[in-house]
DNA sequence: AATGAATGAGAATTCATTCAT
DNA sequence: AATGAATGAATTCTCATTCAT
C-alpha cells in the first residue's frame, strides 16, 4: 500500500494514519493533538515525553513547539477540546430529557460513544507491554468531561429533576460507574456500547437488583 | 524541634513519629514505606522523587537503596503491603457474610476504614496547591486493593452468593462507586464513614431509588 | 496601525519608517542592518535572535537569509558599515588638525556624534528592564570604530604629531575615556555633546587638573 | 608527572591544576568558580555553556548543580566574590590615602594586581582562536569592582577629597582608562604592573602632558 | 525573491542510581 | 549500614538555518 495523504477532520474525528508527515498546518495540529491524547492516555502526563508525542506524528521536536508552547499547553488543549466537544452533547441530553432517568441514560451513552470514538485510534496500539507503576490513565479530555457531568448532576438535583439526594455523592457514584464500566467496555472485542450503557444505567437507577442476569463473558 | 510528622508504623499499626532517624532496620524500612505512601499519594509515581521520600525519613539517599533496590521496588512493596493488609479483612467479611449485601457492606466499610487510616497522616499536608495536570492519585496500595475486590466479587458470583450478573461490570461498578465516594468522603471535614458507606452500599444495591433523600452538604 | 519604528536609512542617513515591508533590495538590506544594530545593541550578539531582528523589519525569516548568509554575517556587515562610515570622518579630522589636541578633539566629537546619531532610534526603547548578567553592549560598529582610532593614534605618534608616549596605552586610555564618557552622555537627558566632549578631551590632555570644576549633575 | 591532588586556597588564590577531579567540596566549589571565571571571561555569559565550565573541572554536569543552582547563580557568585575580595582593598587605599592622587594610585594598582592575579590561571589558555563576534569580555567580578570604584569616587568628591568635578564622568574616565590600560597590560609579556599603573595614574591626573615619553613597546 | 513551517543540534536542568568514605 | 557527592542519561525547550511552495 502506498502512502495515503489524509488530512484529519477534527469534527468528524476521522484520523489520518499517523506517522506520516501531515501536509497542512491544521492537519499537523490535529496530528499532535491526537498523538498527545494517545500518549497521555498510555503513559500519563509526567511519563509522557514530548518526544513520545512527536514520534507518532513524524514531525520534529521543533515542529511541536510551533504548534504548542509547552507540554502543558497540549495537555490543556486536549482538555479544552474534550470539554468543548462533549458539553453540547451533554446539554442536548439535558434539554430533551423528560426525567433524570432519561437524562442519565443519554449522558452515559454519550460518554461511552465519546470513549469509543476517541479510543478508536489508539486502542489498537495499546498493548505496548508493561503498564509499569501507573495509576489511572485518563485523558485530560475525560477529566474535563467528568467536570461537566458533575456540574450537570448538581444542577439536575437543584432544579428538582433528580431526587434530593447528596449531589456530590451521586455525581461521584455516577462518574465512578461510568468510568469503570466504560473502561471495561473498551477492553471487550468488539466494544458493546448498548450492553455497557444498559448495565451502567440500570446499576445507577436500580442497583444490583435491576441489573440484567446473565452469564458472565468469557474471561480474557 | 518542630512537629514530628505522624505516620503509621506498619508493624504495630500505631502512629509513631518519623523524621527522627529510626534505629532499627525494620523501622527504617517501615519509615521509607510510609514516606513513599505519602509522596506517591501526593505527587504520583513519576513526579515523586526518591529524594522527596527520604527527606521525610531523615535517612540518606544511600540508605534508601539499602532497603529498596529502586524507586519502582518501593512502589511494588507498597502495593504488596496494601494487598497483604487488606486481603484478610476482605476475607473475613466474605466468611462472615450471610449474603452478598452484607458482604458488600462489609467490604466497602473495610475499604473506607482503610482509606481513612492510611490517609490520616498525609491528608493534612495535602494542600500543596496546584495538582498541575495530574489525574488521580491512587496509592499503589489502593490499586492492589481493587484487584482483591475484583477477584472477590467474581468469586462471589461464581459461588452463587451474588446474582449471576456480569461479574466484571459489577466489580467495576462497585469499585467505581467505592473509589469516588471514598475520595469525596475524605474531603469532608470530618470524614463520615457511616454516611459514605451507607450511600455507596445503597447505591450499589438499590440504585438512586434506594439512596437516602436529604439536603446536600454545605459546599466547600 | 501603530507607530512605525523610526530608524536611520543607511543610504540617505535620514530617518525613515520601517516595519512596512520595504520594497527594494537595497531598502531591505538596510532595514535588516538597522534592526540588527538595534537588537545587537540591546541584547548582545548571543542573546539576539534572528527572529528579533526580522520582526522589526516586517520581513520573513527566509528573507533574512536572502540578504545575509548568517547571523554572524550581519554582525560583520554592521562592523564594516561602522568602520566604513567612521573612517572618513576620522580621517578628515586627522587631515585638518594642526596638532594632536585638535585631532583628539575632532575625533572625540566625531565619535560622540556617531553615538548620538546611531543610538537615536533605539535609546528610547531600551528600558526593556533587566539586562540580566550582561556586560557591555557595544555595537559591532563601535568596536570597529575603536580599531580605527587605535590605528589612527599610533600613526599620529609615528608621524610625530603626538608626543612619543606609549602609543598602545595612549590609544587605550583615549578609547577608554571616550567609551565610558560617551555611554554616560547618552544616559543624560538630553545628551549634551559639548559638555561630554569637553570633559573627555580635557581629561585626556590635562587630566583631572584640567577638567572643569562644577556641581555634579542631579542624580538619575 | 603523577596526579598531584592540590586543594584550592581561595584566599591566596593559588589554583590547583584543573581537569583533575578535586577531592573536597570546598575544592570543587572553588574549581567551578575558577572555571566559570575563565569561561565567562573568554566567551561571555550567554555563549558560555555550563558544559564549558565543568569540562575544565573534570566534574560532571550533575556536580555543577550540586554546587550552584543555575548558570546565573555562578555568575552572581563570581560577582560577589570579586566585590568581596576587592572592596576591602579599595577601602584600605581610601583610608590611608592623604589625597585623591594617592587614593587613585592605590586603587589603580590594586585593580591591576587583582587583574594579574585573577588572570594568571587562564591567560595562558586564552588563545583559543577566534574571538568571534564578541563584545567586551569582563568577568562579572570586574563589573562588580567597577561599581565599587564608581561609588568610591563619588564619595571622594562628596567629601571634598577630590576636586568638585562631574563625579560620574570622572568615575567613567577613571574606569575607562583603568580598564583599557589594564587589558593591554595583561597582553604584554611579562605584564608590567608598575609601568601600566604609572601610565594610567599620570594620564588621569595630568593627562597626555604628564605621561612619560618613551619609545613604544615592540608590537605583538 | 518572499514566505514561514520544519528541522535538529544543542542548551539548561533534573533525578535515579552508584560508590568512595 | 549510612552518608551524600558524583554521575550521566534523559527531559524540555530554543533557535539558526533549510526548503517546499
Amino acid at each position: 500500500m502506498s502512502d495515503p495523504v489524509l488530512t484529519v477532520d477534527l469534527d468528524s474525528n476521522v484520523l489520518a494514519p499517523i506517522g506520516k508527515r501531515a501536509r497542512t498546518k491544521v492537519a499537523n495540529r490535529a496530528a499532535i493533538l491526537d498523538a498527545a491524547r494517545q500518549v497521555f492516555g498510555e503513559l500519563g502526563y509526567e511519563a509522557a515525553a514530548v518526544r513520545d508525542i512527536i514520534r507518532r506524528t513524524g514531525l520534529s521536536v521543533g515542529a511541536f513547539y510551533n504548534y504548542y508552547r509547552s507540554k502543558e499547553e497540549v495537555y490543556e488543549a486536549l482538555a479544552e477540546d474534550g470539554a468543548r466537544r462533549f458539553r453540547p452533547i451533554l446539554h442536548a441530553q439535558y434539554e430533551q430529557a423528560k426525567d433524570f432517568e432519561s437524562y442519565l441514560h443519554g449522558a452515559i451513552r454519550a460518554y461511552f460513544e465519546f470513549l469509543i470514538t476517541d479510543s478508536q485510534a489508539w486502542l489498537t496500539q495499546r498493548p505496548r507491554g508493561e503498564r509499569h507503576p501507573q495509576l489511572r490513565l485518563d485523558t485530560p479530555e475525560m477529566l474535563a468531561v467528568f467536570n461537566e457531568v458533575r456540574a450537570s448532576i448538581a444542577e439536575a438535583i437543584d432544579k428538582g429533576l433528580a431526587p434530593p439526594v447528596d449531589a456530590e455523592y451521586l455525581a461521584g457514584a455516577s462518574i465512578g460507574v461510568a468510568r469503570e464500566v466504560g473502561d471495561l467496555m473498551l477492553e471487550r472485542r468488539p466494544p458493546n456500547l448498548d450492553e455497557a450503557a444498559d448495565f451502567a444505567v440500570r446499576m445507577l437507577l436500580g442497583g444490583l437488583a435491576a441489573v440484567p442476569r446473565r452469564a458472565p463473558p468469557p474471561p480474557l
